[in-house]
DNA sequence: TTGTACGCGTTATCAT
DNA sequence: ATGATAACGCGTACAA
């Protein structure tokens, strides 16, 4: 087993300083032709790389973003995790991935924990937890010691810094709009409670696309399901009850189970109802028919989140502007709707 | 903008020594108490946390393994990080996260970045580039510098390091001994090339349920696919020309399409043709009908993985001894067999 | 051209 | 009971 090698190792086994090895490798002109190729040579031939944590230390910069997500089963944030490490790759950065499990403590935990000097910035998706106890004092703490934050999709006002959201509410309007024109007049919702930054954007626009083409908002057509897990009875009952011909789905679970229980009733997608579902991941693809999707764009996303965190670790200066991106959506048009 | 508060501040501000603050905090029995007290309470009003890089560099650990898959979009590596994640974290371990992209060069240059002083230790399964060009010059340099490495799913016999695998010949074993049990007698896999380890091991597992139970084993119901994407047509093409009672295939997404095409011909699942696919993913699970799955417990198997690797890691020994542990496949019954 | 000394933040050992 | 010093590995300003 070959120990790693250091400037120290090498200094000593050449008989020069520790201060000359270093020159020598980053190819000084201080240093004579000669001692620069004997010491070359000899990191090579022992494969010499500069410890990384030793770097970190000197210029207390680690190279490193914490990314700390919700849930990583969970297609989407897949994705945006993607676009974050192909970006921060690129750039030199890797990446530490921590879940919050939905979870107000987890999420605290691994931030500290990460915050005590183990990355340059965060980027992160806000548990349900978080946003249901509206309590954000972990990401004030982090903020107010300068390590840059980026917070994507789950996002909350009560802090400031750097946003990526898809804009929900105009998704939500497009899919509505997208109904109405395909003849739609029974238009449901089936949505989470409002405590989601993203919920409530998206009941908002699907409530717009109905007023501002004269069709009426009717509470009863709107379910919302508390947390993430999916309460098959509540849908099931809703969509015998009401009267419906096309459904939003505020998530894919909740659309491809829709539209298993109306199949097993008999109806037809998309003659009888018609769905549309948010997030176009996985299942929306392969599902029969195919589910017509609002695409999140979760690539793109992650590696905007990249960008701006890293453009503001990097950046020299002290001014504290941020922005929100606010990234449009997509409607994939498969076989749940009328093409 | 509070700076990260160290040692050294809280020793200037208080007039004592670093060490002594350093004691102080770690409740020493060689402070006094009024000088711990004094020096606890500072600290915890400017809430000082120690810095994790200089305890890396101290202690030469860093606390922190480095995972690297072929792709964070697959429901199964997914599953196995959630349990390497939850594992490392309880044992107070971060997790750097790197995707091979299933490209050589990626696995690569991640590992070597990681391998300088970034990580204790890694996980990993192998990329399909790298098992095509069957090169581990990579995986061998880490072991030589002392780096523990656990293989889970994608392994090779050419390193000697701790492994996880599921017992994938037993897995297909199962799901064509069902089949059979069910009364089929055209079973067909659809798989792809051989150089994946497990491809190879599902085949053997196939071939040999088919022979324990005097069915042929016939090459041309048996489909080999390159690489991991979906060659759609050839699927269609193998399904119209055999004929073919039952299928198993070696991911969901062959399972999917292949249901989705019988069914658009007018076939009906499981009463004409039934399926198996392996994983039990999300696509199994909301499929119509549901898939029967073969179960590779990805969550155990990135618990397990952890466990090896800190106990690795963690342990003072030199031996080498190293494990291979196997999990044995659950098959998960839906809709898509006679159940 | 080469080497010394210092600092990054922490801890452990050895003085005082 | 407290402090000085060295060390982890590296880089760099300053001496020689």
């Amino acid at each position: 087993m070959k120990q790693k090698i250091t400037l120290k190792h090498i200094a000593r086994e050449l008989s020069v300083s520790i201060s000359t090895v270093s020159k020598a490798l980053k190819n000084s002109e201080e240093i004579s032709k000669d001692t620069k190729d004997k010491i070359q040579a000899f990191a090579k031939l022992y494969n010499y790389k500069p410890n990384n944590i030793a770097i970190s230390l000197k210029n207390r910069r680690t190279k490193n973003i914490g990314v700390i997500i919700p849930d990583i089963v969970h297609h989407f944030f897949t994705t945006v995790f993607r676009g974050i490490e192909n970006y921060a790759n690129a750039k030199g950065y890797n990446v530490i991935l921590c879940m919050s499990d939905e979870s107000f403590d987890k999420e605290v935990i691994n931030m500290e924990l990460l915050a005590n000097g183990s990355i340059d910035g965060f980027i992160m998706a806000l548990s349900a937890e978080t946003q249901i106890k509206n309590d954000y004092n972990h990401l004030k703490e982090v903020a107010e010691q300068g390590i840059p934050l980026v917070l994507f999709d789950r996002i909350t006002d009560e802090i400031e810094c750097d946003k990526v959201v898809i804009n929900d509410m105009e998704g939500a309007y497009k899919a509505v709009t997208k109904f109405i024109e395909d003849g739609r007049k029974q238009i449901a919702l089936i949505t989470t409670e409002d405590y989601y930054s993203v919920s409530r954007e998206r009941a908002k626009g699907y409530k717009q696309a109905l007023l501002d083409h004269n069709l009426p908002y009717r509470e009863n057509l709107v379910l919302k399901l508390p947390f993430m897990d999916v309460d098959e009875l509540a849908i099931n009952e809703f969509l015998d009850r009401e009267k419906i011909d096309a459904v939003l789905c505020v998530n894919e679970i909740y659309a491809i189970h829709s539209m298993r229980h109306v199949q097993s009733k008999g109806l037809s997608i998309p003659k009888d109802i018609s769905f549309i579902g948010f997030t176009d991941g996985i299942l929306s693809k392969y599902s029969t028919p195919g589910l017509t999707a609002v695409s999140q764009h979760g690539e793109k996303m992650g590696a905007i989140a990249a960008e701006m965190l890293i453009e503001k670790i990097e950046s020299e200066k002290e001014e504290e502007t941020y922005t929100t991106t606010v990234l449009d959506t997509t409607i994939v048009a498969r076989g749940s709707t009328n093409n």
